[in-house]
RNA sequence: GAAGUGAGCUAGACAAUCGCUAGAAAAAGUCAUUUUUUUAGAGGAAAGUCCGGGCUCCAGAGGGUACAGCGCCAGGUAACGCCUGGGAGGCGUGAGUUUACGGAAAGUGCCACAGAAAAUAAACCGCCCAAAUUAUCGGGUAAGGGUGAAAAGGUGCGGUAAGAGCGCACCGCGUUGCUGGUAACAGUAACGGCAGGGAAAACCCCGCUGGGAGCAAAGCUAAAUAGGGACUAAAGACUUCGGUCGAGUGUGACCCACACUUGGGCUCGUUUGAGCCUGUUAGUCCGGGUAAGCUGCUUGAGGUGGUUAGCGAUAACCAUCCUAGAGAAAUGAUUGUCCACGACAGAACCCGGCUUAUCGGCUCACUUUACUU
């Protein structure tokens, strides 16, 4: 039931990803999990950050939400991805608390993203 | 100023940087694509999918029945269950607003409880008359009491034994005519003493309308897989020498379907057995099928401005503009400035409606009322 898989390639450079692929990471990725969303990061060989992120549709049912939430994610990530060279990142988020907290989903992921920086 | 009624507009703004989708142009290319430049990029409800149409395919081409929807009148429209104007009833001091607004005299049934009686009427307490003599019995009456959501016209006067449309006046109702209005309907006159209590949101009757399915519609195409059909050739089997067959039987309208049996091969198993493949070979052509690709896909009952006709919905004409088109699905982030501090919410073939959700802000017209001049 996973509704979505984005990828950011800094090099522009195709990717390809197969269910495989995710099984291996999953095994050997590390988490890291908060209120918010799940992380699992993991060192790759490429000498490049990817980034899968995965929204329940089931936890957001408007389409449009999900989208937005996976921009949010998309846009911090670029502005911290000198950090994450290297490295592969999955983000789940989590089942929303309430219905406002769309609102303020970015002010939430930049506290939990702290975490992930100490990692 | 306060309270209110109706109609309409708007849906944070600006700048910079990074990013998303599509078109165009140029360049590169391993011809898949990539890069650069440039242009465009959600709503008033895009929503619910409740009505109506366009479009596409299928069926039919006559008539009826069933079923469903609609139901005062006139107009508008591609069409509607929508809209506009009007009528009637309800609500409001008013501006206004609201209505499942055909028929109960086609028929069948229903009207709880209470009450004598709930509809071809009827008489509990009363009232009155006569008999009888204080127990009752015969008759008249529907004014009064009581019951109920509703009791067979209402009020007054006359009249009477008491009463009663029994008579009269006014109101209501019905019939017929006249006047106004396209019509619904309104007004008015005469006649009728009053007949059909309610409910059609019980069945029903009358009138009008309706073929079905939907863009995953529908059309086109490459390639791969599979091995269906036809033809040709070779080898084989049978032959009545013309030809016929491709292991057999059954089910089935048909099939590339299903079931059973059987020859051969492979794998597993100690065996019984289980599973899978195959039914002579080669070539050519045709075809089914597949959320693969393309078309459908946005120039349209289109927007904006104006003129004319109309009370209006709307229509006609002229000028001008092209304004998302994705395909698991594109609009965001950061920084700065400002304010009223930003709601509901995201196009999915396209239109017209209805309904529901919604932070606020603004404009116009009108009503009631207080105060001041």
């Amino acid at each position: 039931m996973l509704s979505q898989t984005q990828q950011i390639r800094p090099q522009k450079k195709i990717v390809s990803l197969r269910s495989k692929d995710f099984q291996s990471f999953f095994k050997n990725a590390k988490k890291i999990p908060t209120p918010l969303a799940s992380f699992y990061i993991k060192v790759n060989q490429l000498n490049l950050a990817r980034l899968g992120i995965v929204v329940k549709k089931s936890f957001v049912k408007s389409a449009v939400k999900r989208n937005r939430i996976k921009r949010v994610v998309r846009a911090y990530y670029r502005s911290k991805i000198a950090n994450f060279v290297g490295y592969d990142l999955v983000v789940i988020i989590n089942k929303p608390k309430n219905k406002e907290a769309i609102h303020s989903f970015r002010s939430d992921l930049v506290k939990q993203w702290s975490k992930l920086d100490a990692f």
